[in-house]
DNA sequence: CCAAAAGTGTTGCTTGTACACCCATGT
DNA sequence: ACATGGGTGTACAAGCAACACTTTTGG
């Protein structure tokens, strides 16, 4: 049968090109106490012990590299289904100087308050103010910088919330999770009308009374979200 | 010394994990007369015999993901220093029947006018318009919806044009690009005063008789241009 | 003269931004 | 009472979209 000899005859060819270790690194954001965090581990052996890491991983034979992503994130955090978006590849042929490694990078959104701090605690790994980052391993600097970037692109154009804050939250809340994001203030009352405009969030019948005299109430992103707006929540850059 | 035989054991490390073949698949955009065009070259074995492919090849040991794309893209247009963007990956493992390669995509942006042609014919490639394409293979289709999303948007911030028109054109011909690169019409006065607005082009001693009666300025980018502006050209999406 | 594109101007609407201002309440 | 955040309103500026209008010239 002339496809198969042909499929054969494909597969030489293709073995004359190099194969590569590829791996994936994500940058794992999460949003505790007013301050946009990042999820790292500890790297316990050289070259580079001591610094801190990007949660990765290795791509498998019969794994996509989004599907490599997600399982690495459910091994470090114990998450299903949550954000998980692809960056940018970084592919330097010396940047990891133990071996000639392709990074695939993905940004992670991940809930602080559910996520299972026994996994993460059990390998050591930490939460960072992504402010006050520690140094870290190969070129995992810049990822998380190209990270970050995309987050805010994103931020920018859909409401970003339901995968870093809790079921509810107040409207302060959330502007403080965009400030934390932009690192910049925003006026208040125009964040909440920016925001309510889009009508996607729901009012509940309950105040949050801990962080303010008044009592704020608190919202909660509507069920029926469709999750296609592409509304402009604000400038960026 | 620890340190070296730390490296060394990190190699072992690396080496339970799995390589994969990684290329590069290069969605290549051109404009002429007044058309958005793919160059695509024709496969000429099974499988897929007579589908159209992207520009594409393998990273090799020695290069980064834009090495290579950079060097095929010398390759196939003869061209360097062209507007070139990473995409995203594509990786599901059985995406390409011959064997498991993750594939690296990017945009290009290529002047018809400038390229080589004779590089591009020995090849049997073909420039499509992007509104009639042929049938590709695997995933190749997905993969120029991709781009063709990522230019959109990339010519909804900067404008474009320097990457793909003359080194002279009349405002007419810019708004012709911008229609065929989102495949819509934009107001002619608008279209004008907005593009004008951001103070980039400069308008030539010379005119163009050739498309209107009353005959139409050129323009050209300006030299000084440092790329780092931002404006919003036009509404996407 | 007419059609077709070049080029400029006007108008109304929508947004963004910077505020002012009152409300409720824990200290 | 007063400081603090909650929540609403206003006033101005900027940007956008629709479209009217004049100019030029080849057919």
């Amino acid at each position: 049968m002339p496809g198969e000899e042909a499929i054969l005859t494909l597969s030489k060819i293709y073995e004359q090109y190099p194969k590569h270790h590829v791996a994936v690194d994500c940058s794992i954001f999460g949003y505790e106490n007013g301050e946009l965090k990042l999820l790292l581990y500890p790297r316990g052996f050289e070259p580079s012990l001591g610094k801190w890491s990007l949660m990765g991983g290795f791509v498998q034979e019969s794994e996509s590299v989004d599907e490599a992503a997600r399982r690495v994130l459910l091994d470090t955090t114990g998450l299903k289904d949550i954000f998980l978006e692809q960056a940018g590849a970084f592919s330097k042929p010396d940047r990891d100087p133990g071996a000639r490694v392709i990074s695939m990078t993905f940004v992670a959104l991940v809930r602080i308050d559910i996520h299972d701090k026994d996994l993460v605690r059990e390998r050591g790994a930490h939460w960072w103010p992504i402010t006050k980052l520690p140094a870290l391993i190969f070129d995992h600097q810049q990822i998380v910088a190209n990270g970050l970037v995309l987050l805010q692109q994103k931020a920018s154009i859909d409401l970003i919330g339901k995968e870093l804050l809790p079921d509810m939250f107040t409207l302060m809340q959330l502007r403080n999770l965009y400030e934390a994001i932009f690192q910049k203030t925003f006026d208040p009352g125009n964040f909440r009308k920016k925001v309510l405009s889009i009508d996607i969030l729901e009012r509940l019948n309950l105040k949050n009374t801990n962080e303010s005299k008044k009592g704020a109430f608190y919202y909660q992103f509507k069920k029926e979200d469709t999750g296609i707006r592409s509304e402009r929540i604000v400038k960026f850059p």
